[in-house]
DNA sequence: CCGGATCCCCAGGGATACTG
DNA sequence: CAGTATCCCTGGGGATCCGG
């Protein structure tokens, strides 16, 4: 990319990191941790080989991620990307709402919304599993410790299901949605409901 | 900006403000607050007027910013982004003490960073100003109340001066480079050096 | 001088085919 | 699987022009 030819620190961050589909790449390793190019290929729909190549090899030169037989990961710097990551996911959380019956979902995406932008309002309580099912998209949400996890996949015997379109899940898991709302717009819920309101 | 067509709030975040030139134009009127076309223009050396314009509608378009009378202003969406550029600029500047003799340095990207990111490490003390002196770009940094606030020029009466070399004394302010790395860099200092210290 | 609009040119991005 | 190579096209850079 061409430089901005600023001194400031947001300009020399866009230098490294402001080229198309750069930051969708960290994202990818953020979430996944080390994987093989067909791995990030598979995450980012819509990227062609070259580009993903391209800036693969950009952000290995700018030392933000290292190639090892094939393996790319992120290094310390490219991991510090995260706050902005969460930023700027933060920001985007109040456009999920639209209709946009085209966007491709992925699992993974679904599950690190769930983790970076909820919280554990009762840390205390004992730990909970919630199943998340939104269209092909199905996560497992684990509260406890204070803490909020998530991964792709089905749970055992969970506290809580929730199925329901992908706008309407991810809208009542960020809060962006109440519970009236969504059921309005055909949310399923199975189990203890209070489980909810500890997403605080 | 071609859509990601990911239902993730990071590619919907950066479908809006992914382009080129984009979060630079929020940071000016985020530093600014409402302004013109030209004053735009002179904070962002380097657009071309036709971008300029181009991204001004699009980010009108988007509801991020509004204009009246050729005055240009974020809404509370476009606000909102303020985390983001502080993240963002906060990564960055690992990067700022790289040399790049052809980088524009304006005064108020210095302010926003003293005041950003830094912090009054006590509280209680008494107000007091730094007055910073980086090449042609003149900044004054308040201390009070626990806040850190700075506005291009020159202070009346200021406690300490420092004087300096722009990636010096951004490196002293915001802790990245430490006293004695900076003095043989070339910094001066004038006054209550203790304030470095409370500079957090 | 301000606030753009227009034009031309080139670099960067997108789609696909191909190879070790 | 892990990329290169190729071709095409859009979007950005730079200069100039124009109405208020």
């Amino acid at each position: 990319m061409r430089s901005y030819g600023q001194y400031c620190s947001i300009a020399r961050a866009l230098d490294l990191v402001g080229d198309r589909w750069t930051l969708l790449i960290v994202r990818e390793l953020l979430q996944r941790g080390p994987c093989r190019f067909t791995d990030l290929k598979r995450g980012l729909p819509g990227i062609a080989t070259n580009l993903l190549s391209t800036r693969l090899t950009e952000l290995t030169d700018a030392a933000l991620v290292t190639s090892d037989q094939a393996r790319y990961a992120l290094t310390d710097d490219g991991r510090a990307l995260e706050p902005v990551l969460r930023a700027l996911g933060g920001w985007g959380l109040r456009y999920m709402a639209d209709e946009r019956p085209n966007d491709e979902l992925q699992a993974h995406w679904l599950a690190y919304a769930a983790a970076w932008f909820t919280a554990d309002a009762d840390p205390s309580a004992p730990p909970a599993a919630i199943q998340v099912v939104a269209g092909d998209a199905e996560i497992v949400v684990m509260l406890g410790d204070g803490q909020v996890r998530a991964r792709p996949g089905r749970a055992d015997d969970p506290d809580l299901v929730i199925e329901g379109r992908p706008r309407t899940v991810m809208g009542l898991l960020t809060g962006v949605i109440d519970l009236p709302a969504a059921t309005r717009l055909g949310i399923r819920l199975r189990g203890r409901r209070e489980l909810l309101d500890r997403l605080g």
